[in-house]
DNA sequence: AGAACAAAGTTGATGCTTCAACTATATGTC
DNA sequence: GACATATAGTTGAAGCATCAACTTTGTTCT
């Protein structure tokens, strides 16, 4: 069993300080902003860039890089606030889709410009396109280490 | 105002996700094996590694990058646990330090292997020195852009 | 065709986080 | 010294995430 070497915490810490930091950084502009948080916004813009805007539950939770119970409950007030729908899909019988309404789409359209300059803001601006770049190898790799393919839809953020 | 562009698009992708899943992945471990949040071992971890096994609040908040709220419930049911104690701090009449006890640094010495174990099964092993280094040094710049600094005590993890 | 098993989703309970409001102590200012 | 303001910390309420249990539908095997 061997604790981190001194180089590995200088690392971890940090790299940990970012985990606690940022997501409440983002939540907190998207509550104060918008109302909703960013899980929200992800699974908002995530069927905003679906064919249709429509995509089955369990997509939409890979997309979303959620549990489906997660996302059950999350769609379920986003449908309560009139931003989602539910519909049976076609073919299996235990599919369901996930319709982004008209007023999803509005509050998307409202919300995105302001949750794109934060994470600029917040990320983008601080780093350089290399060190960027690096960033997106680094967890796409650590990602691809757990099986786990990240979806890239072509949308604002 | 602009968009992300799609270089940019495909780090940040990545990046949400791992910012994602990772904590999630952590926390599980956590839960499974000690029954503990990750937020309470950097707590717990935080105290084992302090001076007399104490902090008070502010600087443990700091050292956890949480918010003082959150802190407090948290030291509330560790607390309630037995694991850390509060005391009347000395000199300024406001100030709280929590104490680790020793049922709480027994705590910590059981649950740090496993936690380690699993920092280094779901990133640090995936991942060249070089690469870590990286991701430690851009985890810095973007805090330090925040004005954050990042403390670095000398423990297991 | 029937039994067993897997996959898709939902639900309710429990615990955690956040926010705003509050108390108490310190510091600065006139 | 009194007043205003800032800092440290706590608390309760509301909302969110997680887990386990459950229902329904599909698939596989014989």
């Amino acid at each position: 069993m061997e604790w981190l070497s001194e180089q590995q915490q200088a690392a971890w810490r940090p790299f940990v300080a970012l985990l606690l930091r940022l997501p409440t950084a983002l939540d907190a502009q998207l509550q104060k902003d918008a109302g909703i948080t960013q899980f929200d916004y992800l699974v908002l813009s995530g069927l905003s860039e679906a064919p249709g805007r429509t995509l089955r539950m369990s997509e939409l939770a890979a997309t979303a890089n959620s549990s489906l119970s997660r996302l059950s409950h999350v769609v379920s007030r986003l449908e309560a606030r009139g931003w989602v729908r539910r519909e049976q899909g076609p073919g299996d019988g235990r599919g369901i889709n996930a319709v982004l309404t008209d007023a999803g789409l509005d509050k998307v359209r409202q919300t995105a410009p302001g949750h794109v300059e934060a994470v600029r803001e917040l990320l983008v601006s601080t780093l350089s396109d290399e060190e960027f770049a690096q960033l997106g190898a680094i967890a796409k790799k650590v990602l691809a280490a757990q099986g786990i393919k990240v979806i890239i839809p072509n949308g604002p953020c």
